[in-house]
DNA sequence: TTGACAGGTGTACATCTGTTCACTAATTTA
DNA sequence: TAAATTAGTGAACAGATGTACACCTGTCAA
């Protein structure tokens, strides 16, 4: 069957779904063409159908802004690195990433090693969540051990208190951040380890909030 | 401060919330008339600003749709549990067990406080499993705070080391089980609290074994 | 008792936005 | 080599959608 998607389609596809998670709604025909260049609706429109005929994309006819990814969409999407369900059928579960690999984009299919189902209220948006398998003991003091899955909602900012998931000089790592005087400070919750300064030349990241903790006991 | 949200606003954001869940894209200010009873645009109109303006909400002026709920908004949007489906028969959820009455058989239904979504990874059974919501920081050593959601599996057995669920004088309590020279011990995770023994009149029940933990930190 | 606020109504209108039509050029496939 | 497909162009238009204005009722606090 060759019910395949086109580069371009991909390429429109992903703009649609980047657009999404920055601005909390999807994007129109013109906002689309205005990224891609295009200065005819109907250019878009047609590429529109075809995802729709494919059925990587939904739409309402006549209704403005009304696109939604289908799961078959993500599914092609994360082979780019962006990501929501990793099993189809399962509206609970994501995607669990356990050791990440420098250089990669963090959602890279290389780091994601299965999925883990989670509780709703634990999730600010499904789709910008993942979960992470906790490394170290630097969290004890909060509730967190080694071992344990971290529920983690992508996002570039936190407050002060925010359980965080940074990347460090490619390392991907789980902490409190406080920032003041205009410098962030990781703060583990075990003695053991020292507070981490953020100076202006880390290689720094911040990659999400954690928003749920989990852990088997079995 | 007084930048609170009223009941009204907050059916509104709810709505907004689950629409874009649904759907993929957010409502327009006639969906959610439509949904609410209300005839004008310029009712829907006032409400939405008033959420912008207590930062509940983000919009794009003239713009269709570019409705947004902020981080604000989710954190409201969380004491309302707002969820997909927490129904029975989720193969994910277990019954939540709050507070437990004196005197009723644990699983009774006036116990039964709701249902949470865990991964199976925790489960040995998930018919004989159940969800109990911790009360106390006395097992916090072993990273259970107050607030946590354990999953039980219900036996009546367990050995040295487990971290149990035991009825005491119809007290629920949460402990670390140990039997030694026939005698039984629960061992709190906290320097706080004494050992409870377990002597010959105690109205002593073994309810089941924690087999996971969950937590919800937003 | 009065003013502020919440929660609207009804109407008009401007702008956003999607659809439709006729058309073209380049590339791919049979 | 011709047909099919991809990827558009340009224009017109219909409908969706948000904004703005004047207004109303009920509740609550000063």
């Amino acid at each position: 069957m060759k019910q395949e998607i086109t580069d371009r389609q991909k390429e429109i596809l992903q703009f649609i779904a980047e657009f999404g998670q920055e601005n909390g709604y999807p994007p129109s025909l013109r906002d689309i063409a205005a990224h891609f260049g295009i200065s005819s609706t109907n250019g878009v429109a047609g590429h529109l159908e075809k995802l729709v005929t494919k059925n990587f994309l939904s739409k309402e006819s006549n209704s403005s802004r009304a696109l939604s990814i289908t799961e078959k969409g993500w599914l092609v999407l994360s082979d780019e690195g962006l990501t929501s369900e990793k099993e189809a059928d399962n509206p609970f579960a994501l995607p669990l990433l356990g050791r990440v690999a420098a250089g990669f984009p963090i959602m890279h299919y290389d780091n994601i090693e299965g999925s883990v189902v989670v509780d709703p209220s634990m999730l600010r948006e499904r789709k910008d969540s993942f979960a992470l398998k906790v490394k170290g003991d630097s969290m004890i003091n909060a509730g967190i051990f080694e071992g344990d899955i971290v529920v983690v909602h992508k996002q570039i900012f936190a407050s002060n208190g925010d359980i965080v998931v940074a990347q460090i000089d490619g390392e991907v790592t789980v902490k409190t951040y406080l920032r003041k005087n205009n410098q962030i400070i990781l703060l583990p919750a075990n003695e053991k380890y020292e507070p981490i300064v953020i100076s202006q030349n880390s290689n720094f990241t911040l990659i999400g909030k954690v928003t749920g903790v989990t852990r088997c006991l079995n």
